[in-house]
DNA sequence: TGCTAATTGTCAGCTACCTTACATTTGTAT
DNA sequence: ATACAAATGTAAGGTAGCTGACAATTAGCA
């Protein structure tokens, strides 16, 4: 029954959809799941092999600790995305780990050489895994283009819009977000300090333009933004 | 005689090491090949099907024009590097094209179309190019971290540094680098503005650090820097 | 060989943003 | 309910580095 549950979690991701249920099957037998409320820490090198990720539901931030043992924000993965040894090279960053932020995140897990296996075997899965991590970079290129260009104002304004797109709930031109970041969070996501984020997001309220509180973000007009 | 040669600019490539002689061949044939010299632009939308590139000998760099007509470099590209639509997609970057900085440069191109093709038929190929772009991220990755925690000068030690150890020809502690970047360019390679640029390369000057001039730039000492 | 364009050098203001520092509010454990 | 920690709000002061402006040098070319 547990093994059934871990197939249809896998499944029904698109980058999977290729693949014989028989195979399918295969990677479930060998993968790891399970379940994490926010705030949870989830550790990269708990086990000492090489894992790929997969987030089921939920978010989570990928956060790592510097020399100084600053925290800084990775990447956001969100509902479907897959994370850990992206790169499929096998050498964990020690001081990287994940931290919950939605309320429960379900997380399924494989090991690398077991994903390279199916690779091997099903080129189409391949292809599609490539596919997805060039669109990735694509994305994080993306960020940097914005990060040198254009001001911290101009980079809250981007993010907000992506973060609509991304997960909001629409309504006509006006859209819902479920606000599970501290200001904190938004201000490394757009790499700024706190008290400047603080400001601009406070600056938004005023003008009227967004509605802000810590358990959402509602955006009256997108369009506007 | 000239898919023969072809065929050598490919065969001495990591990559395709995994390939047997008949498909590295197969896409031989269906791709291109040319010579530029210092200054030449090519613009990847040439061709209006999306193409891979293999810079066999020299450097180019990838700029990209924005609204207001400004260049930026996205990305310095060496010898046995490779670059177009790596992410596999096939939107072509209208505004985005190669710049040749060396003396000469050799290039090989081919279809995104083959390029999959070949993928599917050789799924250990396909591992091999998405490790290719994992890494490529992670040095990305690598740079933004910089950028962000790192201050101006930092960056370009940092640069000179990673320079050094990529192109650099080493005797002992001593490094000579041929210079094919303009101060501009090393400017925005660590995202400053170029008196800046100008200003800390001539305190390095200074101090004894590099020796420079637009040929050159001699480390005499790596480790110091 | 001289002419022109590109590159390099230097300086003075300006500003977006960081830092430090503290007050206030909100969530949560006891 | 109370206490404590985390998250948010606000302000003053400092500064790295940008912008613009201009001179000096070097490279490319007719």
């Amino acid at each position: 029954m547990y093994d059934e549950l871990k197939y249809w979690y896998l499944r029904d991701h698109k980058l999977f959809k290729t693949l014989s249920s028989e195979q399918t099957k295969q990677l479930c037998i060998i993968s790891g799941f399970k379940k994490a409320k926010k705030g949870e820490i989830i550790y990269f090198s708990d086990s000492d092999l090489p894992r790929i990720f997969l987030l089921k539901t939920g978010s989570i931030k990928i956060v790592s600790l510097d020399e100084d043992g600053i925290e800084t924000i990775k990447d956001i993965i969100q509902k479907g995305d897959m994370f850990g040894e992206l790169s499929l090279d096998s050498d964990i960053q020690v001081n990287e780990y994940a931290k919950v932020l939605t309320e429960e995140v379900s997380i399924c897990s494989f090991l690398l050489s077991d994903f390279e296996d199916l690779m091997l075997q099903n080129p189409q899965l391949a292809l599609g895994y490539t596919k997805f991590v060039g669109l990735k970079m694509k994305r994080l290129r993306n960020n940097y283009t914005n990060l040198v260009s254009k001001d911290a104002k101009t980079r809250l304004v981007t993010f907000l819009k992506e973060w609509a797109e991304k997960e909001g709930i629409f309504d006509n031109e006006k859209v819902i977000i479920e606000n599970y970041l501290t200001q904190n969070d938004i201000a490394q996501i757009i790499c700024t300090s706190r008290q400047t984020a603080t400001t601009l997001l406070n600056g938004f309220v005023d003008d009227g333009i967004i509605q802000y509180n810590r358990k959402e973000i509602i955006i009256p007009n997108l369009g506007k933004l």
